[in-house]
RNA sequence: GCUGGUGUGGUGGAAUGGUAUACACGUUGGACUUAAAAUCCAAUGGCCUCUGGCCUUGUGGGUUCGAAUCCCACCACCAGCACCA
């Protein structure tokens, strides 16, 4: 029996996208209860920073993304968070206040007011009633109270420090910030500049982020760059005397075993050491090359290459283990803040010396045999064996590899009081404070009698004062230092007049906790209630763009272990597994930007083809980690998926059924499409709908088998799926609908199809019940009763034949 | 230079030891239309002596009955780091 629709209506997603939306609203419908006997499933966007040219398509690959496993999960049974805020202090608001004197605040919430737009029109089933902000007193409080705690806990402390300062954006930055000698916003050359800071010790806990982000569920590269950032090395420090004199070089090496091949010593031109020991009639010469190379700026060094230079100070170290007199150098190419700033000399074994030694003409020696047995004079970059090999030239060391060498001669160099083992990392200690008015203030008064006195946790938040002048002072305060009232104050302790700390926190202060506040956010007393931390915590999959790699990711880790250990948190890390989104280019393989006009954004492809096109076309683009280029002319072919199945399942369908073969597509349909979310495979399990919509355009479905289709359809396509689902008779919603079943007999097709091959090629293919699939010997004479084998084998003799059950038949001759 | 990754049609890609090129775009032809768009149908890796056959997953080798998939070497590209001792 046939049942048809009174009404064929067309599909018109603009009709029924905005009234679905609103229903969804009214109803609550994705509002995550604090507690249930559903297991819970923490699914987070990095939230994003509300800029004033909105968000384009790139930013929903996330969103959308992220979406459909929520969705996914909800309809698996569990009780999903998925929550949306803004993470809303920064640069862009605060420039354009200095170009218009309009408060960033006003500026920051008109643009939320657009992006929430856009992410209310693409369906995307956040829980509103958790959305938070940063720049909120309410939020920042518990900012300035997560500061209050690292302060108290030693780990902020104040320092004048040559740091990395952005000319352009007037403020310091931390190491993380720079990139390539530039600035990571602006791109500006950044400078060195000599600046009160406060700076935090994420360096206490390089050990801890090291291992911690060993276990993690996140792709191999982001672990592996924050591996890299952290940096750790072992190495010894060896004491070389300096003779005439009663000074001492120390230099940190990780490579003691090729130290008889040592022949100078270099110290970088920040070295203390240096006024200490130049001989007077280099003098001259050495302040002339320090006053050159200290003062550079991050391009010019850069621009430099490696091409050496460098001057003798007239001093010799003397080599404990052999006597040898080691001539002191100063070079540029030994950085002040790596090791201790000076190294020593092993121009056989080391690409850097031995283009030092060159330039210099300095003493090679070899001290290291290589697999290529040269054992010849060392006068070709080519020869010099940095990595593996036998020691040589070296008495006791003779004959150890290079790494039983390492040991051996590190106790040799401890016993004799000349060199102590010790651990160096290549993360530095975080420059926190920013020379800027848009951020969280710090928490922090300074008392001429008192010193530094921390703000009351009662008296928080400290709220952002007004300022007329937004523009950064360049002197090393902020904006805020011109605010006399606010920046005048009583000190807490003695009562007396002081003044308050006007240096502002970085941008990643406020997303450093913000997945916390999700999870309890109006709760008045307590940055996150333990109860609720517990249920909720960690976050379950974390997904977003790889560009935060080392800032967001690393600093959100190093506050969580923090926390952790205070007892605010009950777990070591915050992000149990990461997804890293591929960059979406515009259409000529540039980055999207307005400057350039190839910016896409969602609001015109929800003109044209509404929200759920938009969705299931970011799904379908490829891979969500792969970077893809935005095509104009590829979303047709989606709409024209989403056009057929409305007329699929809005047309008459049949009681009985009467096709088992879409029965058994539909069940293997299900469970690729489960397996599909769950890797992130979004493109295949759209095509593999395509494929079913594709096979039933021109059969008839029964009802349930529609339900079934439309369920795994909803995460993609929620409005379409609600829509039709009401059209067919069934209560709301579609989204509170349980995954369908499968039923293991509709796995399975009654026939099989096996391939024959002769030799590895095919040649044939057999269809074969399910019963005989096994039967080897069966298929086997099967196969060679067919005239296109049998041509194949024809005067030849079958030495061997193997069988995959159900797969291929292969006759070998 | 170091670390990690990737190489498949005109394009995005599928297939992780068993029919390479699923799905989609694009292109070509056809139907419908006065016409166009939309829609539908068909074809679409290359070559040849074309009812058939040969070749093809960056290049060269290897393992295997069988390799895009595993191993070795090389080349190219992408990302990150970089005079880190």
């Amino acid at each position: 029996m046939l049942r048809s629709f009174l009404v064929m209506k067309r599909y018109f997603p603009k009709e029924i996208e905005l009234k679905w939306q609103q229903k969804w609203q009214e109803s609550n419908l994705y509002q995550a209860p604090d507690s249930s006997p559903k297991p819970k499933k923490y699914i987070l966007d990095m939230f994003p920073y509300p800029s004033g040219d909105g968000l384009h398509v790139g930013h929903f690959k996330v969103y959308t993304s992220s979406d459909i496993l929520a969705r996914y999960y909800r309809i698996k049974g569990y009780n999903v968070l998925h929550p949306m805020g803004w993470d809303a202090f920064g640069l862009p608001a605060e420039n354009y206040a200095i170009k218009t004197g309009i408060h960033p605040a006003i500026t920051t919430a008109k643009n939320i007011a657009h992006i929430k737009k856009q992410m209310q029109q693409t369906g995307l089933s956040y829980d509103w009633s958790r959305e938070i902000n940063t720049t909120d007193p309410n939020y920042y409080k518990w900012t300035q109270w997560i500061f209050l705690k690292l302060f108290e806990k030693g780990l902020a402390y104040e320092a004048e420090a040559p740091i990395n300062w952005c000319p352009s954006c007037k403020t310091g930055l931390a190491n993380e910030e720079v990139v390539n000698g530039k600035c990571e916003r602006c791109g500006t050359p950044v400078e060195k500049k000599l600046v009160r800071q406060w700076i935090l010790r994420i360096t206490y806990y390089a050990d801890k982020l090291l291992e911690g982000v060993q276990n993690l569920d996140w792709p191999r590269f982001i672990k592996d760059m924050q591996i890299n950032w952290i940096g750790r090395k072992e190495g010894i420090n060896i004491t070389y005397k300096v003779q005439g004199s009663d000074q001492e070089v120390v230099c940190f090496t990780t490579r003691p075993d090729t130290n008889f091949g040592a022949t100078f010593i270099v110290i970088g031109p920040e070295h203390p050491l240096i006024n200490k020991i130049t001989k007077k009639e280099h003098l001259d010469e050495v302040k002339k090359y320090v006053s050159q190379t200290i003062n550079r700026s991050e391009e010019e060094r850069i621009a430099q290459g490696r091409a050496k230079t460098g001057v003798f100070t007239g001093s010799y170290a003397i080599n404990n283990l052999n006597g040898k007199r080691l001539p002191i150098w100063v070079s540029d190419f030994v950085l002040g803040n790596v090791g201790t700033g000076a190294v020593v000399g092993v121009p056989g074994h080391d690409i850097r010396d031995f283009e030092f030694a060159k330039e210099f003409s300095l003493p090679i020696i070899r001290v290291v045999v290589g697999k290529d047995k040269d054992t010849s004079e060392i006068t070709t970059a080519a020869q010099v064996q940095e990595k593996e090999g036998v020691i040589t030239n070296s008495e006791f060391l003779d004959g150890l590899d290079i790494h039983e060498a390492s040991t051996v001669i590190m106790d040799h160099l401890e016993k004799r009081g000349w060199g102590v083992r010790v651990v160096e990392y290549h993360l530095r200690d975080w420059i926190f404070s920013r020379q800027r008015y848009w951020g969280e203030p710090i928490p922090l008064i300074h008392c001429p009698n008192c010193g530094i006195v921390p703000i009351p946790e009662n008296q928080l938040p400290l709220k952002l004062p007004e300022v007329k002048e937004y523009e950064p002072t360049g002197t090393g305060e902020s904006p805020l230092a011109q605010v006399t009232d606010w920046v005048n104050t009583t000190c807490p302790k003695c009562g007396g007049p002081a003044r308050r700390e006007t240096n502002t926190m970085p941008q990643w202060a406020g997303s450093c906790w913000y997945f916390l506040r999700f999870i309890d956010p109006h709760n008045q007393e307590k940055l996150v209630s333990s109860e609720v931390e517990r249920y909720w915590m960690p976050v379950d999959w974390y997904i977003g763009g790889a560009e935060h790699a080392v800032l967001h990711l690393l600093y959100s880790r190093f506050w969580h272990k923090v926390l952790y250990e205070i007892g605010v948190v009950s777990t070591p890390e915050p992000f149990q597994k990461l997804s890293s989104v591929g960059l979406v280019l515009a259409a000529d393989g540039r980055k999207m930007s307005k400057s350039l006009g190839n910016v896409v954004t969602p609001d015109q492809i929800i003109n044209k083809y509404g929200a759920d096109t938009l969705r299931v076309y970011e799904g379908f683009m490829g891979p969500f980690e792969n970077t893809i280029s935005w095509d104009p002319t590829s979303i047709n072919g989606v709409y024209k998926f989403l056009t057929r199945i409305w007329e699929v399942m809005s047309s008459e369908y049949i009681d009985s059924l009467a096709n088992s073969k879409i029965e058994v597509v539909l069940n293997k349909l299900i469970v690729k499409i489960g397996n599909d979310i769950e890797n992130m495979k979004f493109n295949t399990a759209i095509a593999s709908m395509m494929e079913f919509t594709n096979l039933v355009y021109h059969e008839k479905l029964t009802l349930d088998q529609k339900k079934r289709f439309l369920i795994v359809l909803s995460p993609f396509a929620p409005h379409m799926t609600e829509e039709l689902w009401q059209m067919l008779g069934q209560p709301y919603s579609i989204h509170q609908q349980a995954w369908p079943e499968v039923e293991d007999k509709y796995l399975q097709e009654e026939q099989i199809m096996v391939v024959i091959q002769v030799n590895g090629k095919v040649r044939d293919q057999l269809l074969i019940d399910r019963e005989m699939i096994q039967d080897k010997e069966l298929i086997l004479s099967q196969a060679q009763k067919s005239p296109k084998i049998q041509k194949f084998l024809d005067g030849k003799e079958v030495k061997n034949s193997v069988y995959v059950p159900g797969k291929v038949l292969n006759f070998v001759t």
